[in-house]
DNA sequence: ACGATTGTTGAATGATTGATCAACTCAAGT
DNA sequence: ACTTGAGTTGATCAATCATTCAACAATCGT
């Protein structure tokens, strides 16, 4: 049995373990994924799996932390590339998860969000790394919400509205799993954009420019056009 | 084999196993749950659950489609006995899922919700039932939200709005259960509940009542009182 | 009263599960 | 050259998995 906590081991054997491993589990679940078909997809034998990892459990919690690892390098930090607006950051993380669905056909959305329902009651030890997964996620779009500055009401707590995108998000793209179509994830990320239009349109009060104006203009101004049939509602 | 689309089969033991095994899907989700033990836990022999069911899937059907048909019975006919404001029904619906978190110690959120994550793509006989379930809950939502008339405004989609609560919802619960702590959903839905009192402030000046307000007090009029550190904003 | 249908029993099935371990390889250290 | 120990192998394990089925009991319509 391996150091678990050499998270630096140079093992390839391990890596690509944990890469496979991570791959099946956000694929067909946790409990409907066999460590025979992990062995058999990382062409590894049984022995060695055990050698690097106590059991499936242990297997588990090791995907977890690397999904924790990357998930600035792999999720925020591309997004960061893309756009140096905090507020929009926010819309382009959304649109990523928007991606990865369409591109997998609606089978694969958030890969924790699907291992936070499923094990973190039956498995005790895996909801602390999931927990933290969150609150590090949340965190990252809490940043970009306190970089708006007072483009943002003075008064909004900058820490729930983080929790309201990853609600959003993660919800949606159940929804959207479910219906194997982008219509429900469109629906609810559409609103929330509104939500933000609303937030920006206050903050402008706030500042003296706008005149409080309840005007659809104002609020759809930058991100939100209309949609083909004419809405003022955009729904992506 | 009894005839499946016979839903209204007297047998009480065919009740008991849906009822059970509905228990325990949800508590254990549907691949941790042995056959095994919804036998022991409904005190039936295997030979009458497999005379009801044409195997597990067939009994996560089942279940499934119970869910469906008791939905208006166990969630939306209590709200709607408990105020008959239509937007503020929905608040009483978000709330009802609080308590069941808190009540449960964040073990059990939406029944459903579970379901759809875990077995949508591996079980794909799943999906319609999973799908019709989420597309009635919003419908419910939908109405009430078509019946608050011209306190939203004319222009927003209310079936997009509906999704929206539920993403909130499963999202909220989703991180609720990894916290095991209530403060992301309230966060979450605190947030949702200002959306909701733009969208009556935007109403009010279509029509014609309020100035346009962008204070905050017209707002947070009602519902969102002031959170106990003297914050304006309410994070439940 | 009768056969037919429906419901129930529980031991047994074969497949698969996660996990073990003695034996082996091989590069690094001395 | 010899030792050491991490890494790997694959046969093997008991347990559990979902499922079957022949036999039996209860209830039904006629």
């Amino acid at each position: 049995m391996v150091d678990q906590s050499n998270r630096g081991s140079t093992s390839a054997t391990r890596d690509r373990i944990l890469e496979i491993a991570e791959r099946l589990f956000h694929e067909r679940g946790y409990g409907a994924t066999g460590v025979a078909t992990v062995l058999r997809a990382a062409g590894v034998r049984s022995g060695s799996l055990y050698h690097f990892f106590r059991g499936k459990e242990a297997l588990l919690l090791g995907v977890l932390e690397r999904h924790l690892s990357q998930l600035r390098i792999r999720v925020f930090e591309p997004v960061e590339r893309t756009t140096a607006d905090p507020l929009e950051r926010v819309f382009v993380l959304l649109d990523l998860y928007r991606r990865n669905l369409e591109m997998t056909g609606f089978t694969r959305g958030c890969p924790v969000g699907n291992l936070a329902l499923e094990v973190s009651d039956t498995i005790p030890a895996a909801r602390d790394p999931i927990d933290r997964y969150f609150a590090s996620w949340t965190r990252e779009v809490h940043r970009w919400l306190e970089a708006a500055g007072d483009r943002l009401p003075g008064d909004l707590p900058r820490e729930a509205l983080a929790r309201l995108v990853l609600a959003v998000m993660e919800g949606g793209v159940m929804q959207a799993r479910a219906h194997h179509g982008i219509e429900p994830y469109d629906a609810a990320v559409g609103q929330f954009k509104y939500h933000m239009s609303c937030m920006e349109d206050r903050a402008r009060f706030e500042r003296g420019e706008g005149q409080a104006s309840g005007s659809r203009e104002s609020r759809q101004r930058d991100r939100s056009g209309r949609g083909p049939n004419g809405s003022a509602w955009r729904t992506w």
